[in-house]
This record gives structure tokens, C-alpha cells and sequence, in this order.
DNA sequence: CGACTTTTGAGAACCATTGTCAAACCGAGG
DNA sequence: CCTCGGTTTGACAATGGTTCTCAAAAGTCG
């Protein structure tokens, strides 16, 4: 290190689109695809590539700053999210979503690992219903 | 109904290939993709469709006689299991897996719905970790 | 400004899954 | 054993979400 030091730094850069996927993420508070936030940032004017939400969801996903996760069909869907573990209970039908937390779930599971030495656990638990607006 | 009734029976029959995917289900007790399924059915010298792999195993799903569950890349991954509501602890690496129950959970799910006024709840739950051969 | 690195976008490529549809099969009567 | 009508199958096309490719564009920093 010459410098100071910081020698592998990734180096995000803030650019026009990163800017307009988080402005998007701001727009909605339910689980959303990334078709569909492209689509949302198309029709607020901007012009992102596909690509581009692709990756700078999953960038911001591994920072921790979105939650991902997968619909009973598999598809990926997203939102921005507070920063501690949480789970969520999503509407199956407008996708509304109420973040929980369940201290004894994750007491629960990581005993469980234990139990049977599994490491390096990660677990997913997502409630899906109507909500009460689309009964 | 003109003889005796039983309007609308499905009539599933007992073919060769249904056959085929139980005997290969039967054969492993981890979590399979329906393609690893279908290369086993060729291994072990019969012959059966991808497609009828897939079909026979939603049925079988649906029927619930084998869970269905995504991986983390959301792939739809397989196995017998038994017929009562449970969960997975599963090996990342290897797919050697564990069926776990949480009654506290489940009890900890449908009040959290309640409290939100979700209606027609289900939840996934699944742990992936690393399986002690792995380590 | 200039050199260097990161990021982007358009489209191709991937790949799991589902749809299509004619041919093969099954079981029940006759 | 043969026929009839619905069920199932398989080869292949089609879908559709996601990732890859790579040259062009845009940040960064001296």
C-alpha cells in the first residue's frame, strides 16, 4: 500500500442509473421483479437497461440493502428493506408486504442446525396470504 | 351418473413411467432437480420423457407425496417425504437432508397472519447450511 | 486534458419449465 | 381377443426469467 491504505477498494460509482433503480426501490414498499422496476423506471422517464437492474439489484442485495426473494413460481422480486434480519408476510395477490421478526424463528432454526452440525446456516421463512384488501 | 357414481374420478393410471419416477424418488433421500431425476430414470436403463418427469412430479406434489421446494438459485428441487407438515434442513453442498417440525413456528406463522387480517396463509421455511460430511 | 477502470446497453445465449399434438397406451365392454 | 374412448407420452418447439458478451460511454483522479 503506498498511500494510505485501502488497497481493494470495489470502487462503486454513483451513476444515473444506480440512482434511478434506488429512486425506483423508493417508490414501492411491496416485493416487485426486476421486469416490472424496469418497467417502473421507464415510465418515470429514465432509460435503464435490463441488464443494469439486474445487476444493481443483486449488487445492492449483497450489501444488504434490498431483500430478495422468490415467489411460489420461482421468480426473483425485490424491495428495499430496513437492515436488520427480518422476515416478511407478503400478499400473494397485490404483493403487500409487512416485514416481521420472529427472535424465536431464528433461536429455533440455528438450534436445530446445531443439532444435526450444519454450518454456515442460512435459512428462509416467508408468509404469503391475501391481505385484507384483496380478499 | 347412469351405474353407480363416481362422476369425475381423475383416473390416474400406473404406467411404466410413473412407476419409473417413484422407484427413482425412492432411491435417494435428498432433494433432486427434476433433471437429475430424469437422468437417473436413464441410469438405471428405462426410458422416460423430461417432460413426463416434470408432469409426473407435479402431480405427485400436488397429491403430496413429494415436496417441492426452490434452491437458493430457485431451481425446483424434489424428494419423497412424509405426509406430515414439516420442513428441511438442507446441505447446500451435498443435498443430504433433514425434515425438521417447528409446531411453535407454525403456531408463531398463523398468529402473525391473524394479526395482519392475512387470509388462506402458507409459508415456506426452509434451513440450508453446510452437512457435517461437507464441512 | 489524459490514462485507466468501471459501467452500461443491446442483443445473444442460457436453461429450467411448460405447451403442443399426433401416436401409443390403458382398461372396460362386447 | 377386438374395439372404443379417454389418458398418457414423447419429441420438439416455445416461453420467459436471468446472465453473458463486448465494444462504446462515462467516472475518477492526477
Amino acid at each position: 500500500m503506498t498511500s494510505t491504505d485501502q488497497p481493494q477498494r470495489p470502487a462503486v460509482r454513483p451513476t444515473r442509473q444506480r440512482r434511478a433503480v434506488a429512486a425506483a426501490l423508493a417508490g414501492f414498499d411491496d416485493f416487485r421483479s426486476a421486469q416490472e422496476i424496469h418497467d417502473l423506471i421507464s415510465r418515470q422517464g429514465d432509460s435503464v437497461g435490463l441488464a443494469t437492474v439486474y445487476r444493481t439489484l443483486s449488487t445492492l442485495a449483497e450489501a444488504g440493502e434490498v431483500d430478495m426473494l422468490r415467489n411460489e413460481d420461482g421468480e426473483a422480486i425485490w424491495r428495499s428493506c430496513s437492515d436488520t434480519h427480518h422476515h416478511h408476510l407478503v400478499c400473494r395477490t397485490c404483493g403487500a408486504t409487512v416485514e416481521v421478526e420472529g427472535p424465536a424463528v431464528e433461536r429455533w432454526a440455528s438450534r436445530i442446525a446445531e443439532e444435526h452440525a450444519y454450518a454456515e446456516i442460512s435459512h428462509t421463512l416467508e408468509i404469503f396470504g391475501t391481505c385484507p384488501a384483496c380478499r
